[in-house]
DNA sequence: AATGATGCCAACCGCTCCTCA
DNA sequence: ATGAGGAGCGGTTGGCATCAT
């Protein structure tokens, strides 16, 4: 079995820029026959010259079934910029929270459109904006002293804490706990409608063949996935004082596509975005562990890699939330 | 119509985390 | 306990598209 190329390795020819369909179809035909993961081989047992890491980004951001492209609406946006207050730049974090979207997706929008919407409306009809709102990133933590940083890590727990709380509260008026200078955004608690993919939302593939090649892989459920409607098993976790009645996310995708592509985009549209890979480490390591042992001590691994679905209390567009099990209670 | 500025987004890079031997 | 290698994440970049002059 041959060695994938690394990312950067002068012996290896790595092709790198824009992907073209034959490569797409490729890579697309090994994950059909394969299943997502196992990204090292992927170049050796494709004959793609591009290194495994490539490849993986290729698929989740883009060829991956469920995504959706097109515009973002105004729940997908007041979602965005609720958890980007809470969470902050975890990206990944905040996708899971919007299965059709992904975290390259995300930051992008954010990067191009939301962060200059939230300063203008910080600045407000006053104009009092005084600066760049502080983000909770790991980033900042450099310019802190180890103690500032650990004090203003519990607070950033206890204040995330407090959010997710009031976020799983079904009376809570603001469920997202944001702030109410940002009242701008508090109708997120209305039940979100669901957005069924408009054309205007589904991309034509320029290489029909894919279309045909993708057909029912998603239907066949990969082993460590269990095949169920969703939330018809539904557990119930608990953890510091809060808890969250979960369910097994469900597998049951189909592939559509449609035509009208503006670019050479494929529009992988099932009912249900593949199973897992919630990235909510952060949020999960404050929901596991009290504010002392969160500063102090790393979370430690999880037994449990298995997926669960967080049953949110305000409407369908938040009740599919991945959430990594935290324990195999359950 | 030409040209420069700006916006957008797919892809890359470097780092950390996780797993496993 | 530890180190190596793979996977994943967030920041950044490059190039194309669109807009403004």
């Amino acid at each position: 079995m041959g060695r994938s190329p690394p990312c950067s390795d002068e012996n290896w020819v790595v092709k790198k820029g824009p992907w073209t369909p034959e490569e797409d179809i490729a890579l697309v035909s090994y994950v059909q026959q394969h299943g997502p993961g196992n990204w090292r081989f992927v170049p050796a047992k494709t004959g793609l010259l591009r290194c495994s890491k490539s490849c993986r980004l290729r698929w989740t951001n883009y060829l991956r079934p469920g995504i959706k492209r097109g515009n973002f609406t105004d729940q997908e946006e007041k979602m965005i910029i609720h958890l980007q207050a809470l969470l902050g730049n975890r990206w990944a974090a905040i996708a899971s929270y919007l299965p059709e979207r992904t975290d390259n997706d995300i930051k992008n929008y954010w990067n191009t459109h939301l962060r200059k919407k939230i300063r203008k409306l910080e600045a407000g009809p006053y104009g009092n904006y005084s600066g760049e709102r502080p983000e909770p990133t790991s980033t900042s933590r450099s310019n802190m002293s180890r103690g500032q940083w650990e004090r203003r890590l519990q607070t950033d727990i206890g204040m995330a804490k407090q959010a997710l709380s009031d976020a799983l509260s079904v009376d809570h008026p603001n469920p997202m706990g944001v702030p109410n200078n940002r009242n701008a955004f508090t109708d997120i608690h209305k039940p979100l409608q669901h957005q069924p993919s408009s054309a205007a939302n589904c991309y034509a593939s320029s290489a029909h063949n894919i279309s045909r090649l993708l057909e029912g892989w998603m239907k066949k459920p990969l082993e460590t996935v269990k095949v169920e409607e969703a939330g018809t098993n539904t557990n119930r976790i608990s953890s510091n004082g809060l808890s969250y009645n979960t369910s097994v996310q469900s597998y049951n995708s189909e592939v559509s596509y449609s035509e009208g592509s503006p670019k050479n985009e494929y529009d992988l549209t099932p009912e249900r975005r593949e199973n897992g890979k919630s990235s909510l480490r952060t949020l999960e390591k404050w929901l596991l562990l009290d504010e002392e042992s969160a500063v102090m001590a790393p979370l430690e691994p999880q037994g449990n890699r298995g997926s669960l679905m967080m049953d949110m209390p305000f409407g369908e567009g938040l009740s599919n939330c991945a959430y990594r099990a935290p324990t195999n209670n359950y």
